[in-house]
RNA sequence: GCCGCAUUCGUCUAGAGGCCCAGGACACCGCCCUCUCAAGGCGGAGAUCAUCGGUUCGAAUCCGAUAUGCGGUACCA
């Protein structure tokens, strides 16, 4: 194992989202590419937002899509496992705490008393003024007694960074160099709240050191952030880790995507029937790519693994395309092997009855008999309903306009379903089978001068309900002889 | 406003000075296969590589400016 350890903070205020997903594929790609840790960490402090369920959406979340992670809160016990626990920023207060107080100690942080709304008045003089906002340094330099003074009188001051002036760089590992004068940070910045609480910027930084993290691969949107984190490294006396800010993935209006305008979590595409292979496979080519001029793009977790690199990570911003996470979706669930696909189909089988879309669940024997016809023809789990739900329920659409087919008219149509009746009931109960199904109506269609499509499509539609079916003579056989002619004597009689 | 990042077919992308009047995939169109729908096969359309200027014998690739978009600018994360 090599001494890369890379990690994923997300903050339980939301369920997991499609962007922290991604970003945590690439953290765990890039730990499994270089042999290296991946370290998952609630940044729960937001206490007001953070919730017990989302922490369980988004560990069991995770945890659906196969992105382990080797050191944090375990999916399914929640209880810590990795020796730099605890995995919990909320239990590591005292590690702030510390922090900040050796900080203070090497006058390296101050204390701020200045109240809300002195920093308000500050700010609206220097928009007037056409200045960019800044802190401006009121408590910088308070001696001893004037900090003694302002104590007194019941203010407990907030803890500023003291920010030296000099360019921060650092070679960003899909950007190349960036370069950020901290004169553009708006001055020495709150760590620690007046009540004690660290701030995000602060309590990652301490809690990334701790836990010796050596790569951090996060969102575009933490560049701006990035000089204030090598400052605290540094101040720390801390290594600084090396960075590398991913693009960030956006709404069809190309800003960054968002809940309000795009379907963002990723329990919602699991129970529409996405599978974690798709999920997975589109993710890691939102940004990234195997490089090469073609090739496949069909690749598991494990060759994902293999092959990735931060080098191939795009630079621009990436719209979300549901289409094409329908197709790789489609692709892989081809792939499954059959009892798998069996076990993943009954969730949504179990919820259609629920809701009554059909009546009963077929056995697991019943669905792999039904495979080999529908498996190709499933871009979702859920598209089995729809598509073969029509063997597991009595009540199927018998209205006259899909029953006649195009080209034929009700009188034909009820002609040819009387007739393929006979043709039907004449299979015998033991042989019936598609192969022998298919060669009487295709005669009976000839004799009569029918195009086969057309009959076809009648028997379709009065035996399922729909135009759109798996092959025909399986679904019939799928079916059973009695339930066949039940339905074509259904549709008969709607006919007349 | 200021700072930063970005910009190749509708979308995801390949491309690291000549192999590119730009390749692949999704979507789209057509054909084949075919009982419908898919899947699969074949083919097509689709990008003056944001714009302008420079460097170079030669630029999508290097440099600069501009435009546009996005992100950040909190005692939010």
């Amino acid at each position: 194992m090599s001494d890369i350890r890379v990690r994923i903070a997300p903050s339980p205020t939301g369920p997991l989202h499609i962007g922290t997903a991604r970003t945590a594929l690439f953290n765990y790609l890039y730990a499994k590419r270089t042999g290296g840790t991946f370290i998952l960490r609630l940044e729960d402090t937001d206490v007001a937002r953070s919730t017990t369920a989302f922490e369980q959406d988004i560990l069991g979340g995770l945890d659906r899509l196969g992105i382990v992670w080797d050191e944090g809160p375990d999916a399914a016990t929640e209880e810590d496992h990795g020796p730099y626990g605890p995995y919990r920023q909320l239990r590591r207060s005292e590690r702030h705490a510390a922090a900040a107080a050796d900080l203070l100690a090497r006058d390296l942080a101050y204390r701020c008393y200045c109240t809300p709304d002195e920093l308000e008045a500050d700010r609206r003089a220097q928009e007037a003024a056409h200045e960019a906002p800044r802190y401006v340094g009121r408590c910088a330099n308070l001696t001893a007694a004037e900090r003694a003074g302002r104590e007194a009188s019941g203010r407990t001051g907030a803890i500023r960074f003291r920010v030296p002036a000099e360019v921060i760089r650092w070679d960003d590992l899909v950007r190349g160099p960036i370069e950020i004068d901290t004169a553009n940070l708006g001055g020495d910045f709150v760590i620690v709240r007046s009540d004690g609480t660290p701030l995000y910027h602060f309590a990652v930084v301490v809690d990334d050191a701790d836990m010796a993290i050596s790569h951090i691969i996060r969102g575009e949107d933490h560049i701006s952030n990035t000089p204030k984190h090598i400052l605290l490294f540094r101040a720390l006396g801390r290594a600084v880790p090396e960075f590398g800010h991913l693009p960030l993935i956006l709404n069809p209006d190309r800003t960054k995507m968002s809940k309000r305008k795009s379907q963002t979590a990723i329990s919602d595409y699991v129970a529409q029937g996405f599978v974690k292979e798709g999920i997975d496979n589109y993710l890691a080519l939102l940004g990234w790519s195997p490089g090469g001029a073609s090739g496949d793009e069909v690749l598991s977790l494990e060759e994902l693994g293999r092959r990735f690199d931060l080098a191939h990570v795009q630079r621009g911003g990436a719209v979300f395309d549901r289409e094409r996470l329908e197709w790789l979706n489609g692709q892989w669930i081809r792939r499954l092997d059959p009892d798998d696909l069996i076990g993943r189909l009954t969730p949504f089988l179990e919820i259609a009855k629920e809701d009554g879309r059909i009546d009963r669940i077929p056995s697991p024997d019943e669905l792999r008999a039904l495979l080999p016809i529908v498996q190709e023809r499933l871009p979702r789990l859920d598209a089995i309903v729809d598509l073969a739900g029509f063997l597991w329920t009595e009540r199927i659409a018998l209205d006259r306009e899909t029953l006649v087919p195009k080209r034929w008219d009700p009188a034909t149509t009820r002609d040819g379903l009387g007739a393929a009746r006979g043709e039907i009931a004449n299979v015998g109960a033991v042989s019936f089978e598609a192969d022998e199904l298919e060669p009487p109506l295709r005669a009976l269609a000839e004799r009569r001068g029918w195009k086969a499509g057309d009959l076809f499509m009648a028997i379709r539609v009065a035996v399922t309900g729909r135009t759109a079916t798996p092959p025909l003579f399986d679904s019939l056989v799928a079916l059973g002889r009695d339930r066949v002619l039940a339905r074509l004597d259904a549709a008969i009689a709607a006919l007349a």
